[in-house]
DNA sequence: TTGACATATGTCGCTGAACAAGGTATAGTA
DNA sequence: TACTATACCTTGTTCAGCGACATATGTCAA
């Protein structure tokens, strides 16, 4: 499994911004989230986790704001922005031609040509 | 395009064993099959190229033997071995994991429960 | 009440893959 | 003569992700 970590180089953000897109979220939720999502293959870790999410609010894709319930830890909840849904939009735009391509060479395809 | 290099990370060897795995080529000659496969979406640097294709034979997943063609430059000519058949398919395995993974977190979809 | 565990946030130093930029050399072409 | 494409290679830099650690609270069992 340790060979994932390089596979995910690069997409973490995008599978933070997928998250928050749906609802706002507080870190350890989100990773437990992606972590569940993809049936424990893919393991955010703390060391990876918060570095990202500062590098995101700094960047403008989300914006953090502490939550201090009754009886509870307190959590930042991150919310996406404007900018970060389109932020989001690009990025997955972005996997999907990379995966295709990734498919077009193990699989042997030529690239299409136009008629 | 610049974020495609971290999107690319942990492929490249995939890459290159899928190429090399169809017929023997060398190594400027796999560069090119990725890049125009994919339609140039996927460029194969000479600083990550020759690095890669050493290390890949030094693990004993192919094997290099020169070749020197009536005048032409002398080319170094990669064979798929048994042992990097098999870690081909592992890794193209590992790929399909990885990138279903991906569509799970991005989809929203939860994992699949027994029933 | 003591310890273990899950929750929740964070930092710091290391590693290693990919890259940029450089090198060598030959064949063909303008 | 100069440029381009082919063909191989190395060295130093960069930075994402990780391991390890620090901190703190709520819960639950021994």
């Amino acid at each position: 499994m340790s060979e994932d970590r390089d596979l995910l180089r690069g997409n973490i953000p995008t599978l933070i911004l997928s998250v928050v897109s749906e609802a706002p979220s507080h870190g350890f939720a989100i990773a437990r989230e992606i972590n569940q999502r993809s049936d424990n293959l893919l393991q955010l870790k703390q060391g990876t986790l918060y570095p990202a999410l500062h590098a995101l609010e700094r960047d403008g894709w989300i914006t953090g704001a502490w939550e201090i319930p009754d009886a509870e830890r307190p959590r930042k909840v991150y919310t996406l922005t404007e900018a970060g849904k389109t932020e989001l939009e690009r990025r997955t735009q972005a996997w999907g031609k990379f995966a295709s391509a990734m498919e077009s060479v193990m699989g042997g395809k030529r690239r299409e040509q136009p008629i």
